[in-house]
DNA sequence: TATCCGTGTGTACAAGTGTTCACTAATGTG
DNA sequence: CACATTAGTGAACACTTGTACACACGGATA
């Protein structure tokens, strides 16, 4: 029998939640994961669940916090490498997809809590969107590349590319993990969304 | 005990799709719903589910057909009640929102099958708005509000709407159904959007 | 009128579910 | 070293689940 085995300090937990990431991975939906499922894949007992997470939606929730370190991480790295201003948008589309690529279940995950059974999931994901959202929009104001657009403008601008971002998300976790060309046009088609949006705020006169 | 009571051919089958919609409105994730519990809700024994449906992948995507017959029922209203071009934008995403709000668990169903568990379903409703984008690119052109556009340049730019719209679809089945000052809010932002994407078309060059 | 078929019902069963409980080994704290 | 705390274990519970089977009724068809 297995015999217990003490692990590093919330080696456990880590087990668990990342279980669950990889169910989601393999085209499950997280609403319709059970504790015995998800301890099960990560070979603990299922007692041991309760230890860590009162219940799956804790559980999200904690995964939820995750994913904000996640995009974080993205936000630092799209903020190191994009340099010229006049390759924005592509560049940041590119680091956008890559990781998304690498971290393919956590982007899964926040597809399907944006829809999903938990208010608290839902929000908290929302939330994780705004901030990016309102970070992206210190950015931009920091280049001073929209100097014409009030605060509050700005801000719906911002809320409208990460949307569209996330909606590419969908398409992007739709495809196979390896099929260049799809994921090729869907860089292409998000870039050009953005491209449009910005040409709009260009041109956008706040006498709404 | 219940004696079989014939009822109108088909009746049972809307009973169940209107019984997993009825579960899926009142905040249940349609991939966690069960066969028993669908048939619990609409007051019908079990195996009479296996009657009308292989399983609920299948109920799934015969939700999708029906969703497909009540968007297209929101176009037709669009198109007889927007009549005056300059209110273009108010009135159409106004009608959606009072479709949104009469048939929210449809809609709800819609926005939870995107980053659904079912393949199939995720392509049937991506597929519905597909369909959505190209006639709403049909009408624009019909109206040639968007003459200096090229057809690939307007077809992204309905897609983008359609994507927008939907986007705000989940923040409206966030918010309780009679929040009314929550709703407006979400109609004006929703607004603004479609309007800086239109801006951003009008200035488009298409030498992309 | 006789027969068939679609559709509804009840029973049954093996497997899976969430959760509780008592037990135990390792760890950190005094 | 003694001890409380944490984090693991297995057994047990009362339910729920999907699905199979045999059966019954009513309308369409012959």
């Amino acid at each position: 029998m297995a015999e217990k085995q003490r692990r590093k300090p919330g080696e456990t937990r880590e087990k668990l939640m990342s279980a669950a990431l990889t169910l989601v991975g393999k085209g499950r939906h997280f609403a319709s994961l059970g504790i015995r499922e998800v301890t099960r894949q990560a070979g603990v007992v299922p007692t041991s669940f309760y230890r860590h997470f009162r219940n799956m939606d804790d559980l999200g929730l904690q995964l939820v916090d995750e994913l904000g370190l996640v995009l974080r991480r993205m936000m630092r790295e799209a903020r190191a490498n994009v340099l010229q201003a006049d390759k924005l948008i592509e560049e940041s589309v590119a680091i956008f997809i890559s990781h998304a690529q690498a971290n393919r279940s956590f982007f899964l995950f926040m597809a399907q809590g944006l829809a999903g059974e938990s208010r608290a999931v839902q929000e908290g994901i929302r939330s994780e969107m705004r901030f990016f959202a309102s970070e992206l929009a210190n950015d931009l104001r920091r280049l001073r590349l929209v100097d014409h657009l009030t605060d509050q403008d700005l801000d719906m601008t911002c809320d409208l590319v990460v949307r569209s971002v996330a909606f590419s998300l969908t398409d992007l976790l739709g495809v196979s993990a390896d099929d260049d060309y799809q994921i090729e046009q869907i860089r292409k088609r998000t870039t050009r969304f953005l491209q449009l949006i910005f040409v709009g705020a260009a041109h956008w006169q706040s006498a709404s």
